[in-house]
DNA sequence: TTGCGATAGTTTGCATCTAAACGATCATCC
DNA sequence: GGATGATCGTTTAGATGCAAACTATCGCAA
């Protein structure tokens, strides 16, 4: 196993003399990265169940109540997951009374989705959970670090969007 | 955590927002970290594919590679997952040849995991499209980024710890 | 009008994950 | 030695996810 992938900056770092210092490995990075992320979704996790709401169905009531009315198509492209997803994952939650499938007209092939009161009453105490939990951990770092982060997130999604072969769903026309 | 794009409602409270201000929202940097990890993980699952892993089976095999004969628990505690993932997750390792299930001396309850030779080979070969990817993605961001990313990542995940109530697995000794 | 491809949603089969119940084994205390 | 509780692995039921096949409907063109 040789080093196949380290070649970007090795070779900027062969022209100018000087070893970086410090030099963080990517690798060790993204392996922090990762293990923080399954922390902080298995505290989420926690966290909603005092709401009774997985990850997923909050993700789904939250996206639904910033855009009322959505299509279940909609609502998969922006959770990201597939429209056989999101149907068993609304099934669901129009048996728990949290999401209606309304009629629309039209087409009727699609449905209007429209949370019902327990639904808005229900995200809205998620809201609340996300909010507390995030101003309590994330938010509790010196701001500069927030900001600090905040930027190089954005930097690595921009590399990755050129790198293009990542998150590569059903896109039509984009 | 979706919450994806603003879209056509929010316009009006675009024009009265009034700028991007010093200090980032942390929900905000919360959101952007949870959708760039979904991005990650949809572009580590389609590069896997050239192993011919799962990521789930590819966390499992890298561990064990750097640990040879751990029991099931023990891998269920590094991995964060319930040992009754872990129990059908070597199964179909075994049964695909990459995983041994070895009897241990002096437990007949556990089993000491090792790899094949072909889960020798495979694991190596998931080892280097990680390492690939990884120098491509994040790896190609400035050192400095890199280094900020890694040294607020610690922080965050050092709060966590102080907060606590995350990642509740059953801790003994860890 | 008729036909055909595109789109929305459902369904199926499978992988992954949790929580909880269970059986086997181990460790310990009496 | 024997009861008892802890630990390991398995199993079950159910939620969540994908891919792909399938149904119904829509849009468009001939």
């Amino acid at each position: 196993m040789a080093l196949e992938g380290a070649s970007r900056h090795d070779r900027r770092a062969a022209d100018t003399a000087p070893k970086p210092l410090a030099a963080p490995d990517a690798l060790r990075v993204w392996l922090r990265f990762v293990r923080l992320n399954r922390r902080l979704h298995g505290a989420m996790t926690a966290e909603l169940k005092a709401a009774r709401l997985s990850i997923s169905q909050f993700d789904l009531l939250s996206t639904l109540s910033e855009a009322e009315g959505l299509s279940q198509q909609d609502l998969a492209d922006r959770l990201y997951v597939t429209k056989g997803n999101v149907s068993g994952l609304v099934d669901r939650l129009v048996a728990s009374g949290l999401v209606e499938r309304r009629p629309l007209a039209g087409d009727r092939r699609s449905h209007a989705l429209c949370l019902t009161a327990l639904g808005r009453e229900t995200v809205g105490r998620g809201l609340a959970i996300q909010r507390t939990y995030v101003s309590r951990t994330l938010g509790a770092l010196a701001p500069a670090d927030i900001a600090a982060l905040d930027r190089v997130l954005g930097a690595w999604r921009d590399r990755l969007r050129q790198d293009g072969s990542g998150s590569g769903r059903k896109s039509k026309g984009g």
